[in-house]
This record gives C-alpha cells, sequence and structure tokens, in this order.
DNA sequence: TATGAATGAGACTTCATTCAT
DNA sequence: CATGAATGAAGTCTCATTCAT
C-alpha cells in the first residue's frame, strides 16, 4: 500500500506546507519535493501528476474527520450531543492545524472545477455520515419530523465551513472552537432562538 | 465615468459568458475581446488588467443582490418576511440567469487569494445589509436577543451559498427558488423545528 | 496566406539551419526562434506546435521539388528524357542546399511515426506524379508495357533516395548531380545493361 | 562470451517485441526489462546503454540475412539467380516476422543520427556481400561490364528497402515475398524491359 | 549476479500585457 | 480611441541510468 510508505507521507505533509505559505499557485511540484527531501521525480513514483498530489492531501486529511464522526456516530449519546461532538471535532482540527485550515479553506478552492469534483467525492463520504446523522435525529424525535435532510445538511456544512472560512480570512485570530456551542445552539434552535 | 460606455458593459457581459461557457482558466482575455467585439487591446482601455475585470463582473452583478436588498430593508414589513424575500430574491436572480450562477458559485472561486479578497471587499456591502437585517430582528423582538450576530450571519450566508453551489453542481435540474420557504423556516427554528 | 508573411518563411529558413546545424533532437524551440529573430511565443502564432514546423519545412521545401517536375512532365520531350530531367532535378536541389539535404535525408526521418505518416502525404504528390511519368512512358511505348508501376516506383524513388542517403552520410564529397546519367541508364536498362 | 548468455537473447528479443508494440519512442527500459523479465538494472549488467540495446538488435536480426546470403554466395548458381535468391530471402525473413519488420523498417529509423551510423556499420557486412555478388556478376558477364557497383547496389538495396517499408506501411496486408520475381526481374533488365 | 527505488536535467507551450500604427 | 501582432517568462513531467542492498 503506497500510502503508508514514509514518502508517500513525507510529500503530503509538504504539499501542505507549501501550498500554505506560498498559496496553491504558487506551489510548484520542485517546492514540494524540496520540502519534502526528495528528488522531483520521486514525486511521480507516488502520484499520477500534480493534481493527485492535492487530491491526496484532501483526501489524507479528510479521513482525519471522517474517521472522528464515525466514531462519535457509534457513541452512546442523544444525537444532539454527537452533533455538537462533530462540530466541535471539525473546528478542533482546523485549530489544530493552521496549515491544513489555510490549505482547505482557502486555496485547494481556486483548484480547476475538475479537481473540485474530485474533491466533491472526497467530501460526500463526509456529508453522508451527516445525513445519516440527521436521519437518526428525525427517527429518535430529537429533531424536526418534517426536517428536509438535503437542506439540513445544506444547512449544517454551509454554517460550519462559512464560520470556518471567515475565521482563517482573519487570520484565525480568535478561537475557533469556543464558537462550537454557540453554532450547535443557532443550528438547532434557528434564530428566533 | 467609464462604467457607463457602451464598452464597458459589453466587456463585463463578455466575461461571464466566456467564463459561464469555457470556465475560469479557459477564459482568456482574448476570447472575451472577440466576444465583447473588441481588439484585446481595447480590453485595457477599460480595465487595468484581466483581475479587474473579474472583480468588475462580481461588483456589476453583485449591485443587482444588493439594490434589491436595501429595498427590501426600506418595506413596512416584519424582519422575518424581509428575511425570506431577501432568501428568495437571491434564489431567483441566479434562478434567472444560468451563466451568473456558475461563474458565481463555481467558477471565481477559483480565482487566486488575492482576488478572492477583493471579491470579499463587495460581499462585505451584502454582509453588511444582512447584519443590519439582523440586529432590526433582534431590536424588534423577532429574533432571539441573544443572537450573535456574526454566527448568525455566517449560518443565513452560508446555508443560502451552500445551497446555490449545490444547487449549481446538479446542473440547476431541481428549482431552487421553491426551496426558499423551507430554508426560511430552517435558518428560524432550527433543525428542532 | 499566412504562408506569405515574411515571418513565417523565416521561421522555416531558420528550422532547416538549426535542424542541420544541430540535429533534430537538439532543435529546441527557442534555438529556432532565435536564429528567426522572433520571440519564442512568436512562433505558435504561425504555427500549431513544433511538429507543425516541421511538416511545414517538408511541405515548403517539397514544394520546389515537385513544381519542377510538374514543369518538367508539361515539356514536349520523350518520357525517358523527362525521368532524366526528374532525376537530374532531385539530385540538384539537394547539392544546392546542403542544409536541406542533411534535413531531408537524415533528420526528419528520426522524427515519430506519426509525424512520418504525415511528411509521406507530402510524399504522395511527388510520387503521384512520378507515376503518371511511367505511365506515360508504357503508353508511348519507351517504357515495357509489362511494366508494374508501383515497383517500378518503388524503385525509382528507393534508388534516387538511397543514392542521396549515402551522399550525405558520406559527407556530400563528390558530385551527386554528376551521378543522374548512369542513374538514369540503371533505371532504365537494369543491371544486364 | 555474453551474447550467448539466456538472459542476453531474451533481452533483445523483448526489445523487438516492445518496439513492435509501442513504436521507438514508447519503448522505455523499463518496459523492455519488464517484457525480459528482469529488473531494469540488470539490462545494464548486458549492455552498456539503451542505444547498445538498439544496435544489438539489429546486429542480431541483421545476421540472419547476412549468414544467408553468405550461403547463396557460396552456392553453385548463375549470379542472377543468386540474386534472385537474395531478394527473395530478404522479403521471405521481413514476411516471416512481422515485429521483426515494423522494427527495421519503421522504428529503428527514427533513432538518432548517431546510432543509425552505427547501424550502417552493421549494414555494410550485408552491402559488402551484395557488392561481392555484383562483381562476380560483372566478371562472369550476366551483368553490363560497365556497370558503377556502388549505384547498383544502391539501386538493389534503395529498391528491395522501398518495397519493403510500402509494404509494412500498408499494413503488410499484400504477400511481399511474391514480389520477389518481378523486382528481380526490373532490377535486372531495367524499366524498358 | 540481480534488484528496483531514486535521481534530476531539460523543453514545449500559454497567455496577459504592450505599443507602434 | 482602437487595434492586434509580438513578446517572453515560467513550470510539469519523463525516463535513462545509478547504486546500496
Amino acid at each position: 500500500m503506497k500510502r503508508e510508505k514514509p514518502k508517500y507521507k513525507k510529500i503530503v505533509d509538504a504539499a501542505v506546507s507549501i501550498i500554505a505559505q506560498n498559496g496553491y499557485h504558487q506551489a510548484q511540484v520542485s517546492k514540494i519535493a524540496k520540502e519534502a527531501g526528495v528528488a522531483d521525480g520521486t514525486i511521480y513514483l507516488y502520484f499520477k501528476n500534480k493534481e493527485d498530489i492535492l487530491i491526496s492531501v484532501f483526501q489524507e486529511k479528510m479521513a482525519v474527520f471522517v474517521d472522528y464522526v464515525k466514531e462519535i456516530l457509534d457513541m452512546d449519546l442523544p444525537t444532539s450531543e454527537k452533533l455538537f461532538k462533530m462540530i466541535e471535532n471539525h473546528f478542533r482540527v482546523l485549530s489544530e492545524d493552521h496549515n491544513l485550515a489555510i490549505v482547505t479553506q482557502l486555496e485547494l478552492r481556486q483548484s480547476s472545477k475538475e479537481l473540485r469534483f474530485r474533491i466533491n467525492e472526497v467530501l460526500k463520504e463526509y456529508l453522508g455520515l451527516l445525513d445519516a446523522l440527521l436521519r437518526e435525529g428525525i427517527e429518535n424525535g430529537e429533531f424536526s419530523p418534517d426536517l428536509d435532510i438535503r437542506l439540513a445538511r445544506q444547512m449544517v456544512f454551509g454554517t460550519i465551513d462559512e464560520t470556518s472560512t471567515s475565521w482563517v480570512m482573519n487570520d484565525q485570530k480568535y478561537n475557533l472552537q469556543e464558537l462550537a456551542p454557540r453554532v450547535h445552539k443557532l443550528l438547532l434552535s434557528g434564530m428566533k432562538g
């Protein structure tokens, strides 16, 4: 499995670091190779092309979110509490890796439409888990029985994403993780409170 | 005022059309010039550089949203109703101009970080109006008195934006405007209903 | 017509010169541009890509052969005499432009199979004229009535080509043009004489 | 003698096969190694470099032609008959090994000028035998006494080569071997018949 | 002998912008 | 005001060859 080879991980990490520092369009393959401590050509032993590196960055890092959300779903907790943990987890992962936050919230968005469609495939697993959580909440009566799952998912993800992007754009100068309880409450009870 | 010159408008419209048809990265200045019926060099009599065209696209088109939201704010209606009109207006404008929807929701997002900061400046006016609406709602008691305006704005905008983007990514194959009442209700009452 | 523009001709000539001096694989676009006195990018205003330059070289230079053979065919001469003029013309053109000789006999042959198929298309016109000449000779009784035109064409062209290539490989150190009478006699009367 | 080692032969055969299937420019060393069932590095225990493999391909395969022509020369037959056997042999060997035909007539020609000079060295033995045959024919009166040996050799080889190449380019869809008598007659008696 | 992971040089092409007319 | 031909910088990827094991 190539993903377990040490150079694979080194290159992915180097890509995050270089993109965060230089921006997407200034992240040349040669810079990434140098940061990873390998030759330019070595990159192509592990990745089909440059786009493939970027997709891998997203896959590898998104896995962190997904894995934890899977754990959360299996916990013996009220659904509302699980939603809270999911939001908090999302904010925490971004808070703990500032480079990752810049890359996912700002830089990777300027990739080509095609790459973004590929990234969306990766996102779908995350959104699928979110859907499962929403269904659970409807079934156990914690959420409104006539909740439109697609719309609710778009609200939850849209809110988390917009909140995260604003935080990054404001140079991460306030504490994102602390916003989790308020975001959670807002999503559950709406603006009427 | 250069904005009133006929070629200025022609070039902006050509840009929307070309970007929607070809994608951001395939929207070369020469293509835009050809579509607008002017020489390449003429572009530079009206715009400082390519980025300047794209910012103008956003400004011109965003103005449609902003102008209408200003009108809405001045109406003699409950705030909640104004919010509904704002959402519906947002969805309607995108529904009525498929090219614009593609350009704002997908293509312009892949512009450079710098350009996106500039675009954000334009967005701020829109978000400012949204803030005003939220403050009004809190003051007249329609919204929760302890509503965090920034978070609420991020939820409203994030939800509208995510809903719009999903609709574009699904090839605009369902009716976006019809979703307005449900989105409105969800934002107001949350998932608990 | 782009072929008449002065830069088009300049670039084609520069290509012949650079390929003859440096060899096919060392004939970088930037070298050709420099020799032609234009910017690298200018090449691409006149040619689709590098391969297109090479095809054009062949087309432009082959036209010299073809045009003269057309004239020869229209002359009021015995067919055998026309064949002689054709051979002599072929040898003369190569003798008069040493660079062209190197390029057509050695360098262009190492192009990709695809390019060589394209070059063959150009050659077909030349071979078609040769076929016409052979048919004329058969009809007026100068050539054997049961001559297989395809084979005869392959003999004539194969012999001219091999003779030319050997001459180039021997550094053009003897007089190619002087061989024309003997080649002509050999083709007409064979080895039995 | 390294040529007798089993891996040497395996690699040469793999090279012919890979070049015929993929074309000269797509015949990477790693592909040849894989086809031969050895590691990339092993190639370099038997060959100095890639060029050396290709020269060996030519040497090994050309030997088949040369060996048989030597046999023919020793036969007790009229020279004209020997020439016929030589032509027929040439066509037969190519007909019996389609890959070899593609490689020698099309693919190896696109090698670098330097490699082709090396290949020519190999060809010289074959052409030397052809010269001997021509001399014999002149001496025993079968061929014209004032035959220019170099020109005659170029005609014979040029014709055989052009005929073979045309046949390969036409996807080997007619019977090459059957052309031998007509080619033979044409070379001996010329176009006047 | 044999392996195969790693190396790193090198070139084609695009396209925003300029400026002489 | 308008033109459009010309510019030239800059980056991804391939693949022959090496060398530690």
